[in-house]
This record gives structure tokens, C-alpha cells and sequence, in this order.
DNA sequence: AGGACGCCCTGTTCGC
DNA sequence: TGCGAACAGGGCGTCC
């Protein structure tokens, strides 16, 4: 689940509670969450370091702590961070631990092994060793219009492909082709430029709508589709029922009335 | 090249 | 009531 806006609401928080505190011990609980390196690299590229900045590109989240490595963070779909001294929330799914000197850590969490923890030599080369394309609130108007206009798939395929932009997946896809009104089938080719520029808006709109309210989901307005999303689920804004299908192996959530 | 599909992974939900 | 199947989905690989 997270995507922009939740990866977004944990930089601010790794900025909070993790930067400029030299790191003590690196607890490495369950080393498969590990991204091809060895659990002893990892620890002692780590220990004894300060991190000073958090960046996020799309869905990653890097760490920097002076020039490199690089700690890179992927949360999968039920990834999280979390800041603790002693016991402390989902603490049977700790997977990494910094621990500082005043015996707080920062720590990566997450349930399904879906996430990845790895250190790389710098961001850029991260994010082009990724092909992530740019950051979905980085792209301007005009660029997001060159890449529609140049890709042939469906839109919503189009907007969760994180080479092409980076940071939107199935839920928030879902949220702004709803403010657009536009069918998640349906394909760029078929977009007006009226509609390109709709699109555009609507994903502005919601990614910064969503980072405001730190991604939580019972914070979101009210014709907000997320939390409809299920089969009782009725449309906020005219009340009918909202519908799932398949679209690039996802679920697809919309309103039928309003989307086409 | 796009898209359908399977896989990884495991907690939660649903149906028999 | 209990158990297993289905589902959740980000990312990747395979096949058509």
C-alpha cells in the first residue's frame, strides 16, 4: 500500500526522528529483508555513521549518511517506520533496527517481505539503476502530456508504471482517475487533450491532498473514493455503487456513472 | 510493446 | 466451529 503519499509521510518522519544521532548498533532481525547484501556489509557500512538528509524518489525513500553509501528503503505493501526506545507497536515485525545512542532506533517494519533494505552508492544512480522515471510531483504539465500522448496502454496501467512516473500504485491510480472522471480501461490514445489536462490536475489534487493528511486515509475529503473501495462501497459524490475490475492484473475500483 | 498471468510473501477475510 | 482457499498488491519475469 504505500505509495507517495505514505513514503512521503515517512521521510518526514525519518527526518524527524532519525537524522544527526550517531548509529550504535544496526539490528538486523530477519536479514531477508536485505536487498543483495551480506548482513555483516550492511551492519558495518552503518554502524558508527550519522544520517543527514532523507530523500524520496517515487516509492523509495533514501537515507544518506554523508556521501555514500546510500540506505535505500522500499516498503512494499505493508511497510512502515517506526520510532521506539523499548517495547513498542507490531513489534514482531521489526526487520531493522538503528539504534542510536540514546538506545531509541529507528526502525523498518513490515509483514509480508515485500519491502526491500539495501545500500546503494548514490541516488541518482539508484533511481537510474531502477529506471524510475521522474517523480510524479515533479513532472510538469508538459511532460506529463509528452509521455501520455507517447504511450499507447491503458491510462491506468500508464500511471502506476513507476518507469514512466514514479510513486503512484493501485489505490491512488484508482483515487485520481475518479477525480478525473475517466475509466481505468480506458487507453491514452483515447484521452482528449481536455482530459490529459484533467488527469493532470486530478493527480496534483490527490498526491498532495493525501501527503497533507499524512496518507491516512479517514482524513481524506469526503468524496474521496478510497474508502469506498469495497463491494458495499457507494460512490461519495453521486451515491451509486462502485465497481471492481481487472486492469493489469489489479483491482480497479470506480464509479460506473461517473467514469467513462 | 502492451497486457495477461504467475510468483513471491503472509495476515486477514470469506466460504464451505 | 474450523480449516483451507482466496485475497490484498508492488515488483518482477515469462509468454503471446
Amino acid at each position: 500500500m504505500p505509495e507517495l503519499p505514505d513514503v512521503e509521510t515517512f521521510r518526514r518522519y525519518a527526518r524527524r526522528r532519525g537524522l544527526h544521532k550517531r548509529i550504535k548498533d544496526v539490528e538486523i532481525v530477519d536479514e531477508r529483508i536485505l536487498d543483495d547484501i551480506p548482513p555483516r556489509t550492511f551492519q558495518a557500512k552503518l554502524r558508527g555513521r550519522t544520517l543527514d538528509s532523507a530523500v524520496r524518489h517515487g516509492k523509495y525513500l533514501f537515507l544518506t549518511a554523508g556521501d555514500t553509501p546510500v540506505l535505500l528503503m522500499h516498503f512494499g505493501m505493508t511497510g512502515k517506520l517506526a520510532y521506539a526506545k523499548g517495547e513498542h507497536e507490531d513489534e514482531k515485525y521489526d526487520k531493522i533496527r538503528l539504534r542510536f545512542e540514546d538506545e531509541h532506533a529507528l526502525i523498518y517494519q513490515c509483514r509480508r517481505l515485500l519491502g526491500k533494505v539495501g545500500l546503494v552508492g548514490a541516488i541518482d544512480e539508484a533511481v537510474e539503476a531502477l529506471e524510475l522515471g521522474p517523480d510524479a510531483l515533479a513532472v510538469s504539465a508538459k511532460a506529463f502530456k509528452d509521455l501520455l500522448s507517447s504511450s499507447p496502454g491503458m491510462v491506468k496501467s500508464v500511471l502506476m508504471d513507476q518507469k514512466r512516473i514514479a510513486g503512484i500504485g493501485n489505490i491512488y491510480s484508482d483515487e485520481i482517475l475518479f477525480h478525473a472522471g475517466l475509466h481505468p480501461r480506458k487507453t491514452c490514445k483515447e484521452l482528449s487533450d481536455n482530459e490529459i489536462g484533467n488527469l493532470y490536475r486530478a493527480l496534483n489534487e490527490v498526491l498532495k491532498t493525501a501527503v497533507d493528511v499524512k496518507a491516512d486515509p479517514s482524513s481524506l475529503p469526503n468524496d474521496y473514493l478510497l474508502t469506498h473501495r469495497s463491494k458495499e462501497g457507494k460512490c461519495p459524490r453521486c451515491g451509486g455503487s462502485v465497481r471492481a475490475i481487472t486492469v493489469g492484473g489489479r483491482r480497479a475500483w470506480y464509479c460506473p456513472s461517473r467514469q467513462s
